[in-house]
DNA sequence: TTTTGAGTTGTTCGA
DNA sequence: GTCGAACAACTCAAA
């Protein structure tokens, strides 16, 4: 019996473009796909989880159409893997690689592992551009700033070429599976996943149209449309990168593709997709950056650390009485995602106006976003707290207000996302209400309330806060 | 080693 | 309404 391949589904839900899958292929041996549902599946937030399962049930299907069934495993990857290659006499193992500790150290045991018992056991890039080691500055380790590790990239090669599938070899041996279905990865969403489902961009295909789209009709105005919370201006491809629906090296090639037809906007997209990129590369330098402050000193600052304050609970409500938070936190609730320039302002809004540490709007992010990203929410959330890698001023206060007049001066977004203001004009306004618990006991009817906090007085209190730090 | 220049995303005030 | 200055001072990257 001719001894099959295994290739072991991360964070690389497509076909094409996908080096480790290529590297299977190549082999000709047959491939087993298997996804194994670990602790660290078992540990992710409601949304991300839910996305997953859906994102799995699509890509089953894709391989389906090559004739493959994914193996769905239970159980630590190591036992699993093991436990399989035991079961189809497999020879060589390969996935993809997803750089961020615990998983790190986990996956380099199990290569030992597996190398020890005689098996190939390798691992392959796809999940970014660059390998987060592979750029470095001249005179330290690794970037802390982030322009010098754009000008660094920009005229990089990113990492491999176009990788078009078109035909698979599937194995004869059919390994016994789980059925995805029983798993409930979705069962933390509840209510609100009928909802959000019709907000997901879902596998590979869409994420490809959408980014053909998004360069045909967007890219060109990209400088200033992604900045509109009310425009469909951004890729919103997020979603998909998390997951690997899309190579962000498709990404970056037709980003190219269009600076190169003259296109000059798409430069910042460019630049958005390096942010990603930056991400991972602090994180694999410090991976503290995570789930503790960056700057370690930030760990006397007094931030509210209370999860169940009332105005916490609010900020998560869309209840602030602060029209441009409201809108954007309502929009997370019933999309799972959130347009850039809200995530500034909330998060703002809770760490300073609110004096809340960050890692409570982290984890409530984690627990909301289908675009969810260990990576770039830690980074997002530290940078908007000053504890992270970038130097910003103290000063840096975003007032909601200001900024509800430079980006939504027709009130669009907000109307968008508020009932209260636009009444049963809305659809999206009115699916809120259908997507939170029902203990939150929020009705369109009711009146918009009270702002929690005066804005300038929070922002004082903010100011004087960080002045006073004792570091 | 030392020096120099630069650093995602802002707000407010007063001329 | 528009514009420039002030808001401080520090870390990082590169020469």
């Amino acid at each position: 019996m001719e001894k099959p391949i295994i290739y072991w589904i991360r964070r690389d839900f497509r076909i094409d473009n996908n080096p480790a899958l290529k590297f299977a292929i190549d082999t000709e041996q047959p491939i087993i796909p298997v996804f194994i549902r670990d602790e660290f599946v078992d540990s992710l937030g409601s949304a991300p989880k839910w996305r997953l399962e859906l994102g799995l049930e699509c890509l089953a299907q894709k391989y389906k159409t090559y004739g493959l069934d994914i193996i769905f495993k239970t159980g630590s990857a190591d036992k699993v893997l093991t436990e399989l290659i035991n079961e189809t006499n497999a020879d060589k193992v390969v996935w993809g690689r997803t750089y961020l500790p615990p998983l790190n150290d986990r996956d380099t045991k199990i290569k030992s592992l597996l190398k020890q018992k005689g098996i190939m056991a390798k691992s392959f890039p796809g999940h970014l551009l660059f390998e987060p080691w592979s750029v470095s500055p001249k005179s330290s380790d690794f970037f802390k700033v982030y322009t010098p590790f754009w000008k660094t990239t920009r005229h990089k090669d990113p990492l491999g070429s176009i990788i078009k599938v078109t035909q698979i070899r599937s194995s004869n041996q059919q390994p016994k599976s789980e059925n995805l279905k029983n798993w409930g990865l979705g069962e933390g969403m509840s209510t609100g996943a009928s909802i959000v489902h019709q907000h997901v961009r879902l596998g590979e295909k869409a994420a490809k149209e959408r980014l053909d789209w998004f360069i045909a009709n967007k890219v060109m105005h990209y400088s200033s449309s992604r900045d509109i919370p009310s425009l469909d201006g951004t890729s919103g491809l997020s979603e998909n990168l998390s997951l690997g629906e899309i190579s962000p090296i498709e990404c970056w090639n037709a980003g190219v593709q269009a600076l190169e037809a003259g296109h000059d906007d798409a430069e910042i997209f460019l630049k958005e997709l390096v942010w990603r990129e930056f991400a991972y590369h602090l994180a694999y330098h410090t991976p503290r950056i995570l789930d503790q402050n960056w700057r370690q000193e930030w760990d006397s600052f007094p931030w509210n650390t209370n999860e169940n304050d009332e105005k916490v609970l609010l900020w998560k409500q869309g209840r602030t009485g602060v029209p441009f938070v409201d809108a954007a936190m309502r929009e997370l609730y019933v999309t799972g995602r959130m347009h850039n320039r809200g995530r500034m302002i909330v998060a703002s809004f809770l760490t300073k106006h609110l004096m809340t540490h960050w890692k409570i709007g982290l984890k409530w992010f984690e627990n909301c976003l289908i675009d969810w990203d260990p990576a770039s929410n830690a980074m997002g959330w530290q940078w908007s707290a000053g504890s992270g890698p970038d130097a910003t001023p103290y000063f840096r206060v975003f007032n909601p207000n200001t900024q509800l007049e430079k980006f939504d001066k027709e009130n669009i977004y907000r109307n968008m996302w508020l009932a209260e203001f636009s009444g049963k004009n809305s659809k999206n306004a009115l699916s809120f209400f259908d997507a939170i618990p029902k203990k939150w006991k929020l009705k369109p009817d009711m009146e918009y309330p009270e702002s929690i906090v005066d804005l300038s007085e929070g922002r004082t209190l903010a100011l004087e806060a960080y002045k006073n730090r004792q570091f």
